[in-house]
DNA sequence: GTCTATATGGGGATAGAC
DNA sequence: GTCTATCCCCATATAGAC
C-alpha cells in the first residue's frame, strides 16, 4: 500500500505476469485438454515456478473456466452478422472473414473450445442457451433471404453450423492443414486465398441455380 | 495348454475382454485425450481392475497407438472416391455419405484422431505422407472434372479438405449439434436430412454457374 | 512476491498370493 | 486369469522461510 503511491508499477508487473500465465495456460489447455494439462507445465511455459503460479491463480479449474469464458466472449463480440449489411453475399463474406481470421490469429484459443466439446462440454452447460439464442438471430435473417429468393431454400440452422464448422477447421486442424497443404502461418496471400475458397464455396452453395422467372418459392426444409 | 484342446473357449473369453478394453479405451481417449485419459478409468469402464488391464495391454501408449491406427485404417478403407463412378455428383455424394455415416456411427473413434491432431499430432508423423498421397488421387480426378467443365475452377485440395471438415464436424461437435439442433442419434430421417443438406451445399458449391456456351476453361487456382 | 520443502492424492506399472 | 498390495513418480496445492 504505502510503497505504491502511484499504484502503477506493481500493478503493471502483476498484470504482465498474469498475461504470461494466460498465454501459457491457453497453449497448454488447447494442446492437452483440461485433464491432460498440468499446472507444472503451465508454470514452466510462463517462466515461473509452480508455487508462484498458485500464488496468482485460484486453481487449475478456475483458470480453465476463465479462459473458456474468454473464447465465448470474443466469439460473442466479433463473430456476428453485420447488421449494417443486408445482401447475403456481403453479410456471409464478412462473417466468414471474421471467423476465419480468428482461427488464423488465435488458433489455440479456438482449440480450447473444441477440446472442451470433445470432453463432453460439461463446462459449457450455461453457454448453450446463449449460443442457441445467438444462432436464432442469424437464422431469421437467412429465412428472410430465402423468402425473398436471394438464396435457395435450405436448412438455415444447419447452414450456419456448416459455415462455423468450415471456419473452425482451420484452427482445430491447423497441423493437418500444414502437412497436407503446406505452411501458411503469417502468409497474407495464402490466408486470402483460403478465405476466398471458403467464401466462394459457401456463396455458391446457397445460390439459387435456375430461379423460376419470378415466383415466390417455399422453403422445403422442415427441420 | 492341456485344458484347452479345442482352442476355443479360452481364446474367445480373452478376445471378449480385449474388445471391452478397446471400447472402453476408445471412449476414454476420445474424451480426455492421450494425456488426460487414465488406465484406471479405462479399466473401470471395461469392468475390470487396473492390474487386470495391464495384464492384457502392453501399456497405455501402445493401446493408444493401436486405436489410432484403427481409425486410420478404417478411413483408408472406407472413405475413398468410388472408382466405378465417374460423374462428380455421384462420386461426391457417395463420399459424403460414407464419411458422414462413419461420423454418426463411430463418433468416438473419429474424435481420437481429432484429439491427437489438437495435441500436435506427434503420433501421426508416419501418417501424413500416406494421407497426402491419398488426397493427391482425389485431387487428380477433380482437376479432370474442372478441365472437362463439369465443375467450376477451384482449389481441388482445399475442396477435399473442406468436405472432410464438414463431415468430421458431426463427430467432433456432436455435443454442440445435439444442443443447437436437437438430438439426432439413431434417427434415420434426421441423418438423411443432414446428409442431404451437406451434399447439396457441396454439390452446389462446386457447380459452374453460367458456363460459357462451349469453350474450354482454365483452372484459375494456382495453389 | 518468490523460493524450498512438503503434504496428500492419484498416475502407470508390477509382484506375488490365490 | 484375477486379485491385493506395493513401488515410484508426478499431480495439485499449501506452508513457511526469505
Amino acid at each position: 500500500m504505502m510503497n505504491n503511491e502511484t499504484g502503477g508499477k506493481v500493478r503493471v508487473a502483476r498484470e504482465r505476469t498474469l498475461e504470461n500465465i494466460h498465454a501459457a495456460a491457453i497453449a497448454e489447455f488447447s494442446e492437452k485438454g483440461f485433464q491432460g494439462a498440468t499446472t507444472q507445465a503451465i508454470a514452466q511455459r510462463a517462466g515461473i515456478k509452480k508455487a508462484q503460479l498458485h500464488y496468482y491463480i485460484a486453481g487449475k479449474e478456475e483458470l480453465y473456466e476463465e479462459l473458456l469464458q474468454k473464447v465465448l466472449k470474443v466469439w460473442g463480440d466479433i463473430i456476428q452478422f453485420d447488421p449494417t449489411l443486408s445482401e447475403p453475399e456481403a453479410v456471409l463474406s464478412r462473417y466468414i472473414r471474421n471467423k476465419l481470421s480468428f482461427s488464423f490469429d488465435q488458433p489455440e484459443l479456438s482449440r480450447i473450445f473444441t477440446s472442451e466439446v470433445l470432453s463432453g462440454g460439461h463446462y459449457l452447460q450455461k453457454y448453450w442457451p446463449q449460443a442457441t439464442q445467438n444462432i436464432v438471430g442469424k437464422e431469421n435473417l437467412i429465412h428472410q433471404w430465402i423468402v425473398e429468393g436471394k438464396i435457395r431454400p435450405l436448412d438455415a440452422r444447419l447452414f450456419i453450423m456448416h459455415i462455423w464448422a468450415l471456419t473452425q477447421y482451420y484452427a482445430d486442424f491447423a497441423v493437418q492443414v500444414k502437412h497436407m497443404y503446406g505452411n501458411f502461418g503469417g502468409d497474407t496471400q495464402a490466408r486470402e486465398h483460403i478465405i476466398g475458397e471458403v467464401t466462394t464455396l459457401i456463396l455458391n452453395g446457397c445460390k439459387d441455380f435456375a430461379p423460376p422467372p419470378s415466383q415466390g418459392r417455399e422453403q422445403t426444409s422442415d427441420f
